[in-house]
Formats: C-alpha cells, structure tokens, sequence
RNA sequence: GCCCGCUUGGUGGAAUGGUAGACACAACAGACUUAAAAUCUGUCGGCCUACGGUCGUGCCAGUUCGAGUCUGGCAGCGGGCACCA
C-alpha cells in the first residue's frame, strides 16, 4: 500500500468502472429527485465557475442517490449565440464546428471531474433534433396568440450594415467599426409575456425555496404599479395626450407634460419640422439599454405646445419631448412634477420651468422630495395625506372624465428575433398573398444551412442564395422564409423540460415531464436572476396554455451560487489578456510574452469576452479531480461571490493524502470486526468518538440539505482530527474505530467520489459507494447529556457552565450567582435571565 | 440612473439575537531527515501593567439584559437593467 495516493491512476479507473457500469443511467423507480444546474454555454473551455457550479450540485445528486432516490441529474450545452459567429468572422471557422470541438473539449473536461451525469440525455440546443421541437413549440405559441409581430427598435450599426447586441455597442458606438450607432425601427417576433405578468407575480408566492432576493428582483422588473391614466387636451387642437403616473395626487405642481421621441404624436409633429427631426434622430442615437437613457444627460424639446390641466380651468402647461421618456412604459407620455421627482427636477431645473411643491413632510426635507406628507398647494387635496389625495384625486378624474385608475406593469414583451445566423430558425414563410404563413408540422425542423459565409455584414441566411426562397405551403407561389433566428434564452427556456424524455417525438413527453418537474434543485449563477428564470417560468405557463402539461412553476428550489470573479487586464493595445498571460513584477504587471506593460483592470465575474478565466483542467491535471472539487468545495459558502486566488489548492491536496493515510493505516486494525455486532460496553474515549461520528451525520447531513457545503468540508476535517488522534486499547475500540472510519468514508464521497470509491473497496466492499446507504445518526449518540450554560454579567461574557440539560431555573440561579460572586461585588440582583440551554445573564 | 446583494484576523471564511474568529490557507518557530520533499508539534486580531484586562465584525446612529446577526442612514465593492450567456 503506498502512502501517497496515486490520484492519476485511481481517477482514470473509477471513472472507466463506472462508465462500464452505466452507474449514472438514470432509473424511473419513484420516489424521484431531478437536480439541475444550469446549462452552460460552449464557450471552449471549463473554467473554475463552471467545475464550482457542477461540483455543488454533484455533491447534491450523489448525496440524493445515497438517500434512495432514483436521481436525474442530466447535462447538455446552450450551444447557440453569438460567439461562434464572432468565431466565424474572425477565424474563418464554421459556427457549427467551432460550437462541436468546443463541446467535445468541455465535455472530455467534465468527465475527469467525475460528475454523476447521465449523458444518454445530453442536450445540444443547435441540434435539429432539438431544435425542431422549439419550432413546434413556437407555432404552438403562435395559435395560441402567445407569439405575434410588433415593430420594435435595434442597434443599427451604419457602417458594417448589421444590427448589433447590447454588448456590441460601446459607448454608443459599434465595437467594430467605431461608428455610432441608430436605433432603427425592424418588424419582429414577440412572445406575450405580458399577458402572464399577474400571474408570474402571484406565483412567486409558490416559490418558497427561492431566495427572497431573486424573488424581489423579479417583483421589481415586473413592476406593478396602481396609478392613473390622465388625459390632457391640446389646447387649440383636437389631440389628447395621455399620460400615466403613479402620482396623480401631485397634478397641482405639474409644470410640464413630456412625451417619448418615439411618440407617435412626435413623430407626427415632426414631419414638417427638420429641427424636431434632427432632435428625435439625436435621441435615437442613443442605444436601446435603459441604463443609457438613464444615465444620458436629460434634454427636451418644446413644442411650443400646450395642454390644459385637468383640475384647474386656467392652467397649461407645456409640451415638451423629452429624452428619458420611454415608449415602452405606460403611455409613453409623463406629466413633469419637478418637486416630488427627481428626474422631472433635473428636466425643470434645466429648462427653467416652475418647481411648486405640494407635499409637506413633516420633517425638513430638501426637494425633490419623494416622502409621505401632507398636501398644500393643491386646492381640493389640501390637508391630506398621500395616499388620500391619490385616491381623491383619481376619484375626481373619473368624475369630470378625464382620466381613470390603471394598473400597469414594467414587464414588456419579450421580443424574440435575432438578425444572426447561429441561432433557431423560426418556422415561418412571408408570402406576398398569404402574408405571415405558418410552416407546416410535417415539414419541421427548418433547419439551418451550412454553406453561409460571413464576408459580407449582416444575415447570413439573408443572403443565402437559395435557402430563403420558398414556396407559399398555402398558396404554392414564390414566397421567403424568415431569416430572423429565435433568441437563445428561448433554447434555455424549456430545456429542462426535454431532459425528463430526451428522444420523445413530441416536444415534451408529458407523462415523464409531470413525473419529474418541477425541477427539485436547481442551481445556478446569481446573474440569471431575472432573465433565464423569468423566462423559463413564462414558458411553463405557456405550455400549460397550450396544453403541454398541467405544470405551474419550473424550479422547485434554486440555489444561486455566487460569481468566481477574477481581475481583468489590458495590453497596451487595449486588448484583453488572459491571467497566464501577466505576470506581476515589483513595480507593476507585464506581458510575458514581450515583457510590455499590462493593466489590471476591475474584479468582475469570469467570462470568455473579457478573458479574465482560469481554466479548470490545469488543476485537475496537476491535482486531480477530488482535490480540485474539495477546493471549489471548502472555500466560501455556494451563494456568496469570490475572488479567485490558487493559495489553498495545496492544503486541499494535502487533506486527500491525510484521508487516504488515515484509512489504509488501520485497515489491518479493523479487517476482523463485524459492524452488525455491536459491542456492549465501550470505553470512555471510544464512546466519545462514536457520540461524535454521529453528531457528524447529523451535523453533515443538515450541511449538505442546507447547501453550508463549505461546513460540510469543515466538519469532515474536524471529524477526521479527531480520528487521527484516537488510540485503541481494547477490541471494542477497534469496532468504533471501524465505525467511525467508514462513516468518514461515506461522508466523504459525495464530495470525493474517486477516492472514497477507493477506500470503499479497501474497507471490503463489492458495490459502488455511491449505491451504498446514506449513514442515519442513532438518536442516543445525538442527544447532549451536558450543556455547556454561558454566563454573563451585564451581557458581557464573564465564564461558562457545565449542566445537565434537565437542571431548573432555580437551581441554576443559585449556581450562577455563586460561580459570578468575584464578579457582582456585592451589587444588588436587578434582573436574572435565563434562557435554558443557552445563557444566563446577571443584571446588577 | 433604477433594482438586488455583499463588507468579520495577513487570506478564504465559522457563528438558530447568547463564548466573535470553527475549519483551512499563508507566515513564523521547532521535531524528524546527510539533505530535500512529505509528515508531525507549537504560535498566529490590536493594545495593556499579559494565568488577567480591554478594544475589536466597513462607517454613524438606534432597538435589546445581550447585536457580526434586527432597524434607519452613509461609504466602498459586485450583479442585473430586456440583443452576452
């Protein structure tokens, strides 16, 4: 037996054993338990991010299987977007082969990390056999008036010709040609969200595993608000504006009406007016982020125009566009009320309009003030409070009929074309008679065309020479496909979903889908907090819509696990260099390459665009495959973010030989004892050895249900301390000490599969460990028979007490009084608190 | 700008409102060794008059017998903001 553990070796065969075995093929047999983690895109490689995600949810579903469940814990790849065409356009490689070698490199790399996945249900999102359910899919969306065709703004990137992600525009510019960038206005496909907002928000209420900050940051971008549609009259005009406001108990310090430059009435008034022209074309050179029209310098336009106020006969105010109003949002039209809102100050201060406040806070309180208070300024809601006047107010709209109460919600559609290749096609066809045509079912999937070059900007399927250019399914005459790809966070949307019947015919087999969903753990970065899983909760009401399965929720519990971030750098050329790439020197960082400097830039989260990734396969390669986990593992608890360093790998490394030394060392101690004959006295150290191999299956056990898996590691190294430095004695000792070694190993494999499979066959055993039973604690062992009581004077911590769990307050009083005397000083008892178990306080 | 988080020793972090720093990493000292590696032992928040005391969980206030934990405000950092995934 060596002393050092041959991980190389040891991995490598446990992983062919286990393939052979089919040990991860999962069985049907209820009950169930499905663990997912989320997706990852083939970016190329397995970065550290990647292997903390998997490992942590690997620990789950192999934790899971020991506890008897039969387990789907499936994997696949999110292998559509746009870093394959970025890929295409610079290296000449077709997206698909980049996309399958990426795959094939991360995929070899998951395998050495030895997860539990049962690859038989593996997923590719650009596959057609995937695909062309989607398809299927969205014409059933489609029927069901889910799906429909709006006109909506992109990135119009002049130069290159070609609409352009958020990611692509840089500072309002496009991050390849440089030139700034237009929204332009395109037809495009949307799903109806909308129609589901109630109900996202209602049903979070079902999602009590989910983390309440997920939870309120999908509140929040749904955005209910109760408010008001109020109409304003163009005074000498037949057009009405309407606006919508949260406020409507602020209309008397109104001093502005402002509309979107995407207005329809503003792009009717600017028609015969090139200078109003000139000014919505600046405002469209902004780009689509609401982070950008937030952050843009606020400007208007007047109009000249005037509206007049609903309450008071006498009262216009002025027209203006303004930049920060958006179309997307209510009516796309705001009353300004300078003093109660901090962007309408801005708006009023600039253009010198009147700030009257009409809340009075009971405190001092600068302007804008958005508080609770009491109206002044304000006629008929005079002397009320906020939330009387908005009622008042709305009340008095209706009745003089110039406005009404409405609820709206932030949430927009989800629009869901993209004017890119590498992505699904959508299954229509635009006749010039039939108009928008459906492609038949029988005729799915529309897949995609190989032979696409990507010299020229824009859509590749755009310019196929043949593939767009169909015939009418209905009418049999000349007719175009659509070239427009559907958005990848739709492959992302139901996913998990297909893995319950990978190679069904129908999109979703039914009767498996309700047998496994919803998804038991699902597990995943904190950054799709509200895109992916708003999404995916979407889709599952839409499915059920359309009659797909009677399923309400996706996700049963989520786990978001924090970001691995790293810090990124630059070279002097401004391109971004990848951590192996720097070296750090006494008086700063250059290039090992050519010794230039480099420049570190900010800590942000790995990922492939900024470079700034450390790839797991050099650990698993110098390490292996436990000691990287155990690492990834032990470090900082799942949920919260950190700073990647490599310091620590070593003592992980260093706690796998321990564990190996520690149960090949004794096994000669051990070989003869039978678990099933239980001594019947014990001596003292050897009971305490067993009460604490038992307090460690609860302890773990809690640890691993509640994700503490950092404790989890913690728990196994104070468990194996205390191994370490048990002696025998007596032959009873050998019993417990087999008891606890094998407990250890059984803990530990969730964790470490390779090598606790290893000890597993040394400690005599024929099956897989991962077939063995999850240890259950013996109540007696758990139970404390002593308490450690702290004692404290005047809450500060003066001693602590040994007592047995059953002693009375009174008697414990009298004990505490006595071990506190040198403490008190004679100070007369003012109070005595007692909480059992915990602490005592004396108050003098 | 808006929404959501996070902040504890040199470092990662532990702590159902009840002993702050578990378990590790790094560092230092020692044992073993011809030597190295490996392994083992010890020290390891600051200050002080040091077997004791005192301060200490980003900053300021508050609630409480008692606050890292709860409440309000501030600062710094991170995530998301609808076409990165």
């Amino acid at each position: 037996m060596s002393v050092r553990y041959n991980f190389r070796e040891n991995e490598e065969k446990w992983q062919k054993a286990w393939e052979e075995a089919s040990l991860y093929k999962t069985t049907e047999d209820p009950p169930h338990f499905y663990v997912l983690e989320m997706l990852p895109y083939p970016s190329g490689r397995l970065h550290v991010g990647h292997a903390r995600n998997y490992t942590i949810g690997d620990v789950l579903a192999r934790y899971k299987h020991m506890c008897g469940y039969s387990v789907l814990h499936p994997m696949g790849w999110d292998a559509f977007g746009l870093p394959a065409e970025n890929a295409a356009i610079q290296h000449g490689i077709s997206p698909r082969l980049w996309t399958l070698e990426n795959i094939q490199l991360m995929k070899q790399e998951l395998k050495t990390l030895g997860f539990s996945y049962d690859w038989d249900r593996e997923i590719l999102t650009c596959s057609p056999t995937y695909y062309a359910h989607e398809q299927k899919i969205f014409l059933d969306f489609l029927k069901n008036g889910i799906a429909y065709r709006k006109e909506s703004f992109v990135n119009w990137d002049p130069v290159e010709g070609s609409v352009l992600a958020n990611e692509q525009v840089i500072d309002g510019k496009g991050w390849r040609s440089g030139a700034p960038i237009e929204r332009r206005k395109l037809s495009q496909w949307f799903f109806k969200i909308t129609d589901f907002s109630q109900q996202l928000l209602d049903d979070t209420a079902l999602l009590d595993q989910w983390p309440e900050q997920v939870k309120t940051m999908q509140a929040n971008w749904i955005g209910r608000s109760e408010g008001a549609f109020v109409q304003f009259p163009l005074v000498g005009k037949e057009d009405v504006i309407e606006v919508f406001t949260t406020r409507p108990d602020t209309l008397f310090g109104a001093s502005f009406i402002g509309i979107s430059p995407d207005h329809p009435f503003a792009e009717m008034l600017s028609q015969d007016n090139p200078t109003l022209q000139t000014f919505i074309a600046e405002c469209r050179s902004q780009g689509t982020s609401q982070k950008e029209i937030d952050t843009a310098e606020k400007k208007g336009y007047n109009t000249n125009l005037t509206v007049q106020h609903p309450f008071l006969e006498n009262k216009t105010l002025p027209l203006y566009i303004a930049n920060f109003v958006v179309m997307d949002y209510g009516t796309g039209a705001i009353f300004g009320c300078p003093a109660h809102d901090p962007r309408d100050f801005d708006f009023a201060t600039k253009y010198k309009l009147p700030i009257l406040p009409v809340v009075k806070s009971t405190k001092e309180a600068p302007l804008p003030y958005e508080g609770e208070g009491t109206l002044y300024n304000s006629n008929f809601l005079d002397g009320l409070s906020v939330e009387d006047a908005k009622l008042k107010a709305i009340h008095k709209l209706e009745e003089k009929d110039r406005g009404t109460s409405k609820t709206i919600y932030k949430l927009r559609d989800w629009g869901v074309s993209r004017q890119r290749y590498w992505g699904c096609p959508i299954p229509i066809i635009h006749c010039p008679t039939c108009g928008v045509v459906p492609v038949p079912e029988n005729q799915l999937p529309v897949t995609l065309p190989e032979d696409v070059t990507f010299d020229k900007p824009g859509n590749p399927l755009d310019h196929h020479p043949t593939w767009k250019y169909v015939s009418c399914p209905t009418c049999g005459e000349a007719a175009l496909r659509e070239t427009d790809t559907l958005d990848t966070f739709v492959d992302s949307s139901w996913y998990f979903a297909r893995y319950c019947s990978p190679s069904s015919p129908e999109p979703i087999s039914r009767e498996k889908a309700e047998s496994w969903l919803p998804v038991n753990q699902y597990i995943g970065g904190i950054e799709h907090a509200i895109l992916h899983l708003l999404y995916s909760r979407f889709f599952t009401k839409a499915l059920r819509q359309c009659g797909y399965w009677n399923l309400s929720e996706p996700f049963k519990n989520l786990m978001t696990q924090g970001m691995v971030c790293h810090e990124t750098y630059k070279d002097q050329g401004g391109s971004w260099l990848y951590p192996y790439e720097v070296e750090r020197q006494k008086d700063g960082l250059i290039k090992k390459e050519d010794g230039t400097p480099v420049y570190a830039g900010r800590s942000e989260k790995m990922s492939k665009s900024k470079c700034n990734v450390v790839p797991a396969a050099k650990m698993v390669e110098d390490y292996g495959a436990d000691t990287t986990r155990l690492f990834l593992l032990s470090d900082s608890p799942p949920e919260r973010d950190f700073e990647w360093t490599d310091a620590g790998i070593e003592g992980s490394w260093r706690y796998l030989n321990k564990l190996w030394r520690l149960v090949t060392s004794h096994l000669s101690d051990i070989t003869m004892v039978n678990l099933e004959e239980i001594p019947v006295t014990f001596t003292e150290k050897a009971f305490q050895l067993r009460k604490l191999t038992h307090k460690t299956i609860e302890r773990i056990t809690h640890d691993i249900e509640t994700f503490h898996l950092n404790a989890y590691i913690a728990h196994l190294r104070e468990f194996s301390n205390a191994i370490e430095g048990f002696q025998l004695s007596e032959d009873s000792d050998r019993w417990v000490l087999c008891e606890a070694l094998t407990i250890l190993v059984l803990l530990a494999s969730p964790a470490l599969p390779h090598l606790t499979e290893a000890l597993w066959e040394e400690l005599g055993h024929s099956d897989f460990i991962y077939q063995a039973s999850w240890p259950i604690p013996d109540p007696s062992l758990v139970q404390q028979d002593i308490i450690k009581l702290v004692l404290q004077v005047n809450g500060k911590m003066r001693g602590t007490l040994d007592v047995s769990p059953s002693i009375g307050e009174e008697e414990i009083k009298a004990l505490v009084l006595e071990t506190l005397k040198p403490h008190l000083q004679g100070h007369p008892l003012k109070k005595f608190i007692y909480i059992p178990q915990k602490v005592a306080n004396v108050v003098i």
